[in-house]
DNA sequence: GTAATTGCTCTAGTCGCTAGAGGTTCAAGG
DNA sequence: CCTTGAACCTCTAGCGACTAGAGCAATTAC
């Protein structure tokens, strides 16, 4: 039996976090001490891990509620669980593809001025306030 | 002068966050009508825009206002508005890096299962569980 | 003149935690 | 057995950047 403090290390989860985790469902509510402390076991880590791994991933926690649903019917088909997956995976290909276009245009900005100036005639200010200086949009 | 209303339609931007960025102080504390309505002129507008735009392009509401403070002072040097934007540019940068390593995991993860089997042996499932099963960092 | 639209302030909610106050329980050493 | 100190408990509030809604006032168009 391990205590909050102990699943804490096992699993690189933060205790407050855990308790946070509990109090939205994704681990059930834990067994107590006499005195009311949390007493966890071993399913109790792995789920914990699950969870973290899914959260490390960029899994929202609706997302993992619906993994460990889906965990629960070992049986049933899995392509729920895929589909939960393939949908991160386009989320964060979109992220990553509009945070390119912000790159491209911030290293525009930043290319133009060379921080000689002042900042009246400063390339970056001026592209901040007009859009149509922009080459992409964004 | 142009109501709220208008200057959301002019610039893109939300009534409630108008009054919102007005509340932090990016925008000044407005005219108001005998009423108490907010009016704006085109500085008004031209502040907003440049919100936006930085908004838009992931700056923080702390960085925006040092954007705006040096804009205020248009004979000093750039170098800090260069520095603000360099700072962006490297925090696109990183979040990028850090979305493709997950990018590169989910599609691996994602390619493991054909979604025909059952959750308990799904790839998508036992990957989020066994951290060792995983190939890069993340 | 009246009705519809737009405006006002204020509070609370979103997400995924994190921090702190103030108090209780546990485990180890004497 | 008793004390000490670490770890635990609950509860509330805060982060960033908004968003939503209630309940009411002002403006605008016909």
């Amino acid at each position: 039996m391990y205590s909050i403090g102990a699943l804490s290390r096992q699993s690189g989860v933060k205790v407050p976090t855990i308790r946070y985790y509990e109090d939205r469902g994704l681990l059930p509510e834990a067994e107590r001490t006499a005195g009311g402390q949390r007493r966890y076991n071993a399913d109790g880590l792995s789920r914990l891990r699950f969870i973290k791994h899914a959260r490390d991933l960029g899994f929202s926690i609706e997302a993992i509620t619906g993994l460990l649903q889906l965990q629960e019917h070992p049986d049933t088909s899995c392509q729920s669980a895929q589909t939960i997956a393939l949908d991160q995976l386009t989320e964060v290909r979109l992220k990553i593809a509009q945070l390119s276009a912000l790159e491209r245009e911030l290293a525009r900005i930043t290319d133009g001025c060379n921080g000689t100036g002042t900042t009246k005639n400063c390339y970056v200010m001026t592209s901040l306030s007009d859009h149509d200086l922009c080459a992409g949009d964004h």
